[in-house]
DNA sequence: GAGGTTTGCGCAAACGATTGCGTATAGAGA
DNA sequence: TCTCTATACGCAATCGTTTGCGCAAACCTC
């Protein structure tokens, strides 16, 4: 307590302890600071902080006349497991709201190896479906006391492994994963380490990173048997990225579907590459020159059936009395387009959810490696966009 | 060269030099690793790189033979400066190279006081037009090797300031601020810092930040001309959150247009409160109910203009042919709507674009204290949404 | 062969926080 | 007076990099 800054203590506690406390090196007699490596000529007072320096421990221990490992415990909040006093407690305690101490999480990070944070890879934020899984890992993470730092991999794999390993240089301590590419080869040197990864979204059955994702398969299914169930016979589907696992998968709902009914699967009727607005519209073109009597299409992502609506009204079919629409992925805008869209809705802030959850069981238990993954269920959103076929037209 | 790894040098080259490039610290003559306080029993030799650690600059070090200064610069690319030998980087190169070698940034940060890091804070990041606006900023900052740590302020300010030290104290080297709130009185603390700060969108006359925004009031204005170009006399404006600097400049923009006209404002028909889906449903809803000669909404955010098209739907009002309606924002669905909706649409890439660019300005040279601001000039996307009033209906 | 320059590299002190030990003091007990 | 035990705190190493000096050996020069 004897070297406390004037200021800042009851003049009465100033007392006899005075020169105890003082720095056992100093035999001089007159006052030297601690921490005297740092200010090597003990004649010359140390600088007052700078204005523009962010204040430091021994900033703190300096103004304080405590060591930097005393303020250290008592801005950590170990000051009982040290038994500080509390008298000592108070003063740092004061200096540093003061001086608005903030502890420096870099050199924090580095000590301790933990740095509070992790990483987001997306393959594009702008993305209203990635957007709304970013939106609730941050949210979920900071609840954790964490950060996050986001990469857009621009669906690119080589951006997405430089990424990965930009977040390992700032030693994140988990990665949250919207991967790109097909074969998930570029994350097999990440699979052995210890930085946990989760993918969302998409995933890799020979990469065994554990995972969240919608049941793609069972919401195609049953998107593909609403339109069944509605008399339709010849449904076309409007795919995304061949080799993506939700691009497979529902897929392969929908033609679960269709055999499930008995009915012919017509490889002339699945057709597209990308889950663009772009793919959608060409394919959907081609649709209607080719096959006149397709009155159904399910379309795998909301931009295909953007497409796919720009195609029809300029062909003048109507949807539905025309052609029937079922799309994946729910926007707010859905309901409002010109025929409100029957959808399958995904979880997308679930997913989200649901990886920080699997990501920080694995950050807090390292040991219990998650494997396998989870999939979310979808639910279909019913509007305007299918039609009743009640003669056997097709 | 004499302690190189056996195996990764030219025996030939293991020269005479043996003896002197010992640890000047060893008298015992038998071989010695160096940074000896890092491994005090110099009889047991260092464990090798437990395979789950990170490497570092000490085990390409050990490995090597050659200190941790001389990995440290030909790793960061100051071979040359230093004037390593082409032998010498090679080996540590490839040593490198093969035990995947990538610096810690956090002692990289914390000795440089470069973190190469800046922080994006947005109100919402699964609202398409801060996802757009984060979009670029990531992409912008990448290429000025930068990583971004994006925090989701929630629109509260309190979550925003506590976003901003939380960067501060992660030593961010800026900040994009979409902020929150409508004074920016919370944002006075950090004027005066060393930490440049760059606002987008929402920016406050009285606090001296640099900004970016869109010429909401241009904007606001040519939409309104627009519609008083069609014959519309009596426009109501849905308006968002007051206060906030977007809101205001496009009343003004609208206000300006009629008074341009010599058209009267009537407080009556600007209405609202915030940007969101709700505000606009109920207050067109009011607004159809009290006023009936309301034909033309200008709507100042996409989903204002949402909800006025839901209230209007229910109403069995027809869009164009019973109200007209202008928006703000242009999405990909604007054009898909059941009419296609006439739309001020804001450059929010480039506004990420150019808050990067600010940004880099201050980070790059800091004393240059960049005031005011910059106002993108919006762009009227017209498609159906607005009819032309022949009669002189009202 | 003495002196000067170039080459090639290492020492050790930072950066700011954490923490296992160690230690000086006060008070208690004998 | 001496030992013993809380009490209240400090020393110094450590995390992984960077960098201003410094210092040999080798090569040149006259």
């Amino acid at each position: 307590m004897a070297k406390v800054a004037q200021s800042l203590v009851p003049p009465g506690k100033r007392n006899s302890v005075e020169k105890d406390q003082r720095d056992p090196h100093s035999r001089t007699g007159q006052p030297v600071l601690l921490m005297n490596r740092e200010n090597p000529d003990p004649a010359r007072p140390a600088a007052p902080l700078a204005s523009y320096e962010r204040p430091t421990l021994q900033g703190i221990a300096e103004r304080s006349g405590f060591s930097i490992t005393t303020v250290s415990r008592v801005l950590s909040g170990q000051a009982g497991r040290y038994r500080i006093s509390k008298q000592t407690e108070t003063t740092i305690r004061k200096l540093a709201k003061d001086s608005s101490f903030v502890p420096n999480q870099l050199a924090r990070g580095l000590r301790l190896k933990r740095t509070l944070t992790i990483g987001l890879v997306i393959p594009d934020i702008s993305n209203p479906f990635f957007a709304g899984i970013a939106h609730q890992v941050i949210v979920g993470t900071r609840k954790h006391g964490y950060s996050v730092i986001l990469c857009d991999s621009q669906d690119d794999t080589n951006l997405e492994v430089q990424s990965l390993e930009l977040l390992q240089s700032r030693s994140v301590e988990g990665v949250v994963l919207c991967a790109a590419g097909l074969s998930g080869e570029h994350l097999a040197a990440f699979v052995g380490e210890r930085l946990p990864i989760v993918l969302v979204d998409r995933f890799f059955p020979n990469i065994p990173l554990p995972y969240v994702s919608s049941d793609n398969a069972a919401g195609a299914k049953q998107a593909t048997e609403l339109l069944i169930a509605n008399g339709h016979k010849r449904i076309a589907c409007l795919q995304g990225v061949h080799g993506t696992s939700p691009n497979e998968s529902r897929v392969r709902g929908y033609k679960e579907a269709l055999a499930h009914h008995h009915l012919p699967i017509d490889a002339n009727l699945i057709v597209g590459d990308s889950f663009t607005e772009q793919s959608g519209y060409i394919e959907t073109k081609l649709l209607l020159r080719s096959e006149t009597d397709v009155r159904a299409i399910l379309a795998l992502s909301n931009l295909n059936a953007l497409g796919a609506i720009r195609a029809l009204t300029e062909e003048k079919q109507r949807i539905p009395e025309d052609v029937s629409i079922v799309s994946f992925d729910d926007t707010p805008y859905s309901a409002y387009l010109a025929t409100p869209l029957t959808t399958v809705a995904q979880a997308n802030s679930e997913m989200g959810e649901v990886a920080v959850k699997l990501l920080f069981d694995q950050i807090q238990s390292p040991h219990r490696q998650t494997k396998g993954g989870i999939l979310l269920p979808t639910t279909l959103v019913m509007r305007e966009s299918v039609k009743r076929l009640e003669s056997p037209a097709n």
